[in-house]
RNA sequence: GUGGUUGUAGCUCAGUUGGUUAGAGCGCCAGAUUGUGGCUCUGGAGGUCGCCGGUUCGACCCCGGUCUUCCACCCCA
């Protein structure tokens, strides 16, 4: 053999047995999202780089796929532009497309772009990849699915409250036993801003991200090195420190940042949340925690993050509420929140925790046994029947070995064999094999399909 | 992007301080069983030891590069 072939690095193929079980994962979370009244979306997997740039941070510009322009780019370019060497500037001449990185900023575009055929608020479901030039490791893939749901055009924390529903019915129906963090951005900003540090917020919420893996003493240092004032550090400390119920937390809070307008925006917020949370209590368990800064830049309010409780693998959820995406694409005004569920995490973590069902998703039912040329007719006839009864039926292609054609059904895992020889046909009989007890059992053909019917669904 | 790590049969892994024909288990194929899978027994096929180059009389083993895997940082689903 020649050099074997592969797929770059950080892509997959999925097998048939690994499709029918990621399908089960989709499929849960289509129908949710449905129960829920959002409506299906799809957007191209690529975008105009101005569409995609800047809205991720510096970080996320980086880690975006770029697509090399069509045609000669280099033409028109003098050779002194490249002797100048700044690969980014350069590279805008090169490249004007990217693959999506995420399916919230396409959504965005696609509201501006669409707004006159839009009633709000908009409620879309998008199951598609994405792509990002991320450096691979497990359960972190440079093409990987996001399954988002997304309200755009309302401001209500009702919103909030029934995506937080929709995290809780899909994680029960997966049987992932998980933790719902949730905290508000405008809290942290009414936090740098008692703490005298309002314009280092990011720095100041990357740090206290880090209060779970470092502790206390370790965002401190976080902090120093990031240049935070060790003065803003001393009145940050409180903030590290509170612990208790989601109510107990925010009214130690409320104490500490009664100065902060926008604080106290985002503590009231939090306690309308909770309180619809207490009207309809969820399965896991759903916590107020101050130290969650994750999300993209854009997010303004509600942040949302989901981590399964057995198993270490990052967050297998996550999302919030952004005010003004639309705004940069020249609607201003208009809020949106939503979730984004990592498939291929939640795939990852249901394998290794064993909590596939046995039997996911579709495949066949019966095998029709290929006898040759004499007995053919009859068999296909056997196994149009089937299938127009509604059983999934395959007829063996070639006329080999019995023992062939059952060692096939047996790695297929199909449950039922149907047996039709010369002996069966002239007595207008079939033999039907349960391949798990071995029992055989004979029936006149014009009886086969009721009698599958009922045997599969024993 | 920075630093580290991994790569031997379809799969999981042995192996050699560099020395003739590189092994096991599982899987696959064939036979024992010419209309019956899963169990058992017997036999068989399958490897340019990730790829390219270097050192050497000689490299799967040493060196360099590259790709891939995984890990830490970073960031995230």
């Amino acid at each position: 053999m020649a050099q074997k072939p592969s797929v770059p690095r950080g892509t997959r193929d999925f097998s048939p047995a690994e499709m029918l079980r990621r399908n089960y994962i989709f499929d849960i979370i289509r129908r949710t999202f449905s129960i829920y009244g959002y409506l299906p979306l799809e957007t191209p997997a690529m975008e105009n780089l101005s569409t995609l740039l800047g809205k991720y941070g510096e970080e996320g510009d980086r880690l975006i796929f770029r697509i090399l322009n069509s045609g000669d780019f280099l033409s028109g370019l003098e050779p002194s532009a490249l002797a100048g060497a700044d690969s980014a500037s350069l590279a805008s001449r090169f490249s004007e497309k990217g693959l999506r990185y995420d399916l919230t900023v396409p959504f965005a575009r696609y509201v501006v772009q669409h707004r006159d055929e839009i009633s709000f608020p908009f409620r879309r479901y998008q199951i598609q990849p994405v792509w990002r030039a991320d450096k691979p490791q497990k359960g972190r893939y440079r093409e990987f699915f996001q399954c988002d749901a997304d309200v755009i055009g309302s401001d209500s924390l009702l919103n909030e409250f029934e995506l937080i529903r929709i995290i809780d019915r899909v994680f029960s129906e997966l049987k992932i036993n998980v933790l719902i963090n949730v905290n508000n951005r405008k809290i942290l900003a009414g936090i740098a801003a008692t703490a005298g540090a309002g314009d280092r917020i990011t720095d100041i919420t990357v740090a206290i991200d880090k209060l779970e893996k470092l502790g206390s003493e370790g965002v401190r240092q976080e902090l120093l090195q990031r240049g935070i004032t060790p003065d803003v550090i001393r009145r940050l400390d409180p903030f590290l420190s509170l612990r208790g119920s989601a109510e107990e937390k925010m009214t130690g809070l409320k104490r500490e940042i009664a100065a902060s307008q926008e604080g106290l925006k985002g503590i009231s917020e939090m306690e309308e949340l909770f309180s619809y949370l207490g009207m309809e209590p969820s399965q896991a368990r759903v916590e107020l925690d101050l130290s969650l800064a994750r999300g993209l830049n854009y997010y303004t309010g509600t942040i949302i993050e989901v981590k399964a409780a057995d198993m270490a693998i990052g967050s297998i959820c996550g999302g919030g509420r952004y005010d003004d995406l639309t705004g940069i694409f020249g609607l201003p005004g208009v809020s949106g929140v939503g979730v984004s569920f990592g498939a291929d995490r939640i795939y990852d973590v249901m394998l290794h925790l064993g909590l596939f069902p046995e039997q996911t998703g579709a495949s066949t039912e019966a095998l029709v046994i290929n006898f040759g040329r004499d007995e053919l007719p009859e068999q296909i006839k056997i196994t149009a029947a089937l299938r127009e009864a509604g059983i999934a039926t395959e007829l063996f292609p070639d006329a080999v070995r019995l023992k062939k054609q059952f060692s096939y059904a047996d790695a297929q895992h199909i449950p039922l064999v149907i047996i039709a020889g010369s002996e069966e046909i002239k007595a207008s009989q079939a033999t039907v094999r349960n391949m798990k007890t071995g029992k055989q059992t004979t029936v006149s053909l014009s009886a086969l399909p009721e009698f599958i019917s009922e045997a599969k669904n024993r």
